[in-house]
DNA sequence: TCCTGAATTTGATGTTTGTCAATTGCTTTG
DNA sequence: CAAAGCAATTGACAAACATCAAATTCAGGA
C-alpha cells in the first residue's frame, strides 16, 4: 500500500533512497469504516494523509447545521490546514464518506523529515501548491451567483461525486440548501 | 527595500549568507502607481512578489462584470495562483488600488533557488501554507449564508480594508452587489 | 418480503437579493 | 468655482432562494 505513496512522491521529487526508508518507517497506513472520524473538531489535527481508497468529507458546524467544506477522494491529501499548521484545535470535522484507506504521516515526524531531507521540502511544497490551486477552484465556482451554475460545475468538472456523495452534503458544499438543489436537479 | 524581505524571510527559517546574496542580487524592487496592473488576465505570471507598500486588488471578468477574488496589503505574498504554478495564462487581473510598491521574485530564477538552497524550499513552503491558511478563512466567510454576517466578518477582521477600498470592489469580492452592500451598511 | 428510517422531491409562502432607474454626494480638474 | 465624472444611496419591482410541511422514493435490516 505504502508504494502507491512513495510512487507518487517520487512523480514530484526523485527521493534519495534513505528518504525512502524513513518514509517507510514513519508513514502508517490506517483504515476507516464508513461513518468514521479521521479528526473531530476540538482536536488538534495531527496528521497529513493520502487517501489511497474511499471518499471523506469535511465540514464544520454553523450553529446546528454541518456546513460541508470539502469533498477528498483516492489521490487526495488530506488534512485540516489551519489546525495542522498552527497546532491548535479547529472547528473542522473529517468523516469517512466511504471505507477509506489512507497513508498517514505526524506532524513531528513530517518536520523531521524536512530537516532531514531537503527533498521532502520539494515535495511538501508542491503538495501545497496543488492543493492551494484545488481550493481556488472552489472558491472560483462558490462566487458564482446562481445556485444552477455552481451544480453545473460540479456535473462538469466531478461528476463521479453526484454518485458518491449525498445531495444534502452536497447542498451546504454549495452554500445552498437541500430543496434549492433538488429543485436546480429537477429542472432537466 | 530589500532588506524587509530578507528580514521577513529569516524569521521563517534562517538564510545562509550565499542565499541573502543570491536574493539581494535576483529580487528587484518595483513601484506601481495607482490602477496601474500588476498581472493582466491572459499573460503568464512570472513573478512572486511581495508588498512592501500599498493595497492591490485581484480579480477577473465574468462576461462584463469584474468579480474581485482577493485584497492584498502590505506584508502580504501576490501572485496569480494558477498562471504562476502551472506557467500558463490565467484570467486573473491584479492591480493596484494605492500606489504600491513589491519586492519581485521571478519564477525562473525561484526555481534556481530552491534547486541550490535547501533552506529556500522551506520558506517557499511556508510561506504557501500561510497564503492557503488565509484563502480557507476567505473561504469559510464566502460560505455564510447571509451578506449582512459576511460584511461583519470584514469589519470585524480587516476593518482597515473599509477605509482603503471602494465598495463597489467590497461588493463583488463578499459575492453581492453594490445595492446591497450599501443597504446592509445602512442597517445602522 | 416487509418495515423502518433516511434521502429526495414537491408544494406553498415569505425573505433576501438582484436589477433597473433615478438621485444624491463627493472629488478632481479645468 | 463650476462642471464632469465617479461613488454611493435609495426606491420599486422581479428573481432567486430559504423555510416549513408533507409526500414519495429508496435502501438496509429484521
Amino acid at each position: 500500500m505504502i508504494d502507491a505513496v512513495i510512487a507518487y512522491f517520487n512523480t514530484i521529487c526523485a527521493m534519495p533512497d534513505e528518504l525512502v526508508d524513513d518514509l517507510r518507517e514513519l508513514v502508517r497506513i490506517k483504515d476507516f469504516k464508513k461513518d468514521s472520524f479521521l479528526l473531530k473538531s476540538g482536536q488538534v489535527s495531527n496528521y497529513a494523509s493520502w487517501i489511497l481508497t474511499g471518499l471523506t468529507r469535511s465540514y464544520y458546524l454553523r450553529d446546528t447545521e454541518e456546513v460541508t467544506t470539502k469533498f477528498l477522494w483516492e489521490g487526495a491529501t488530506i488534512t485540516s490546514v489551519y489546525s495542522f499548521y498552527s497546532r491548535k484545535p479547529g472547528n473542522e470535522n473529517i468523516v469517512a464518506i466511504e471505507d477509506t484507506t489512507v497513508a498517514m504521516l505526524h506532524y513531528n515526524e513530517m518536520q523531521t523529515l524536512y530537516k532531514k531531507h531537503p527533498a521532502f521540502n520539494t515535495i511538501g511544497r508542491v503538495i501545497t501548491e496543488k492543493y492551494l490551486y484545488m481550493l481556488e477552484i472552489e472558491v472560483y465556482n462558490l462566487r458564482k451567483q446562481k445556485g444552477e451554475d455552481k451544480y453545473q460545475f460540479i456535473v462538469k468538472h466531478f461528476p463521479h461525486l453526484l454518485q458518491r456523495v449525498p445531495l444534502k452534503y452536497l447542498a451546504t458544499y454549495l452554500g445552498m440548501n437541500l430543496e434549492t438543489l433538488s429543485r436546480i436537479r429537477g429542472k432537466r
